[in-house]
DNA sequence: CCATCTAGTCAGATCATCTGACCATCGTCA
DNA sequence: TGACGATGGTCAGATGATCTGACTAGATGG
């Protein structure tokens, strides 16, 4: 801005500031933590990651990238420790990454700091109006996620 | 997901999804228009270009890039004839990224498009809905933008 | 059992981004 | 007024993220 403030922002752009500060809190705790070698990158395939593990082109369909670009990320997290790829007992052919115990600690460490963005967010806003933007952006994702 | 349906995802994901669908709208529409050599990376930091011009060093702290970085896609933007370079009067070490003819176009088309993903969303969500949205949002940048 | 589809990999290119070092100018304070 | 720290910007080089295109192995349906 500097001076074009122009305060109405479209409301894609003002969706990015939040998303962007969880990110980099939960990337900073991370690394506080001793994840140190996590990139943004990883992060969002990781984060994508099912209980029972998930496919590689789900992945990649989700977080919007190429199944290439999902598989070389998925070599990073694995020879770090923090997934693995098993056999899909399903299909030969696919295999299913999981995260490994590395993996599932670092996911312990980012829920909680989720948890803690979401009580300051709380604090700033008032319980109701999160409760109602916390509902938009749920609606919302139903007309912006091709994924769902 | 896939099977992690566990509907409740921490806010800063919420946010992602609009924001990734309105900034994938807005190329779509500027490649449809002819602007097609137009990286997600240029828009955004194209976006940040003010009126009168801004300084590399302004549009990279927003932008939250490196100046090296910024200086880097203005350089495309400039060599695609989307912004143009001129000496900051007012400091003979800076100069100012300025929006050439070209960019200006583009921009229109930009706009035009903000403005229709936003009436759809709108209808989707409805009028109140949408307007405790940005309300919320832009409150929330309170807190989540350090370059406010 | 063949035709076709799907899961994933390999190879190579390009774009985005960073760190570190550097230069020119500005602003300030002794 | 002139030296010095801060600021605006560039250069060089490295790494990371991403893509397109071509390929292999296994699945699936007539």
């Amino acid at each position: 801005m500097t001076e074009s403030d122009e305060e109405r922002q479209n409301l894609g752009v003002l969706c990015f500031y939040p998303h962007r500060a969880m990110e980099a809190r939960i990337l900073a705790a991370l690394a506080a933590a001793g994840y140190d070698d996590l990139t943004p990158a990883q992060g969002r395939i990781a984060a994508r990651i099912g209980p029972r593990g998930t496919r590689l082109t789900d992945l990649a369909e989700q977080a919007l990238v190429t199944k290439q670009t999902a598989g070389h990320l998925v070599d990073q997290l694995a020879r770090s420790g923090y997934v693995e790829r098993v056999p899909d007992p399903t299909d030969a052919r696919a295999r299913l990454v999981r995260m490994a115990e590395r993996g599932l600690a670092a996911v312990a460490v980012a829920r909680r700091v989720e948890v803690e963005v979401e009580a300051e967010w709380t604090a700033h806003l008032g319980e109701e109006a999160t409760a109602q933007l916390r509902a938009a952006l749920t609606r919302l994702r139903e007309v912006t996620d091709p994924y769902r």
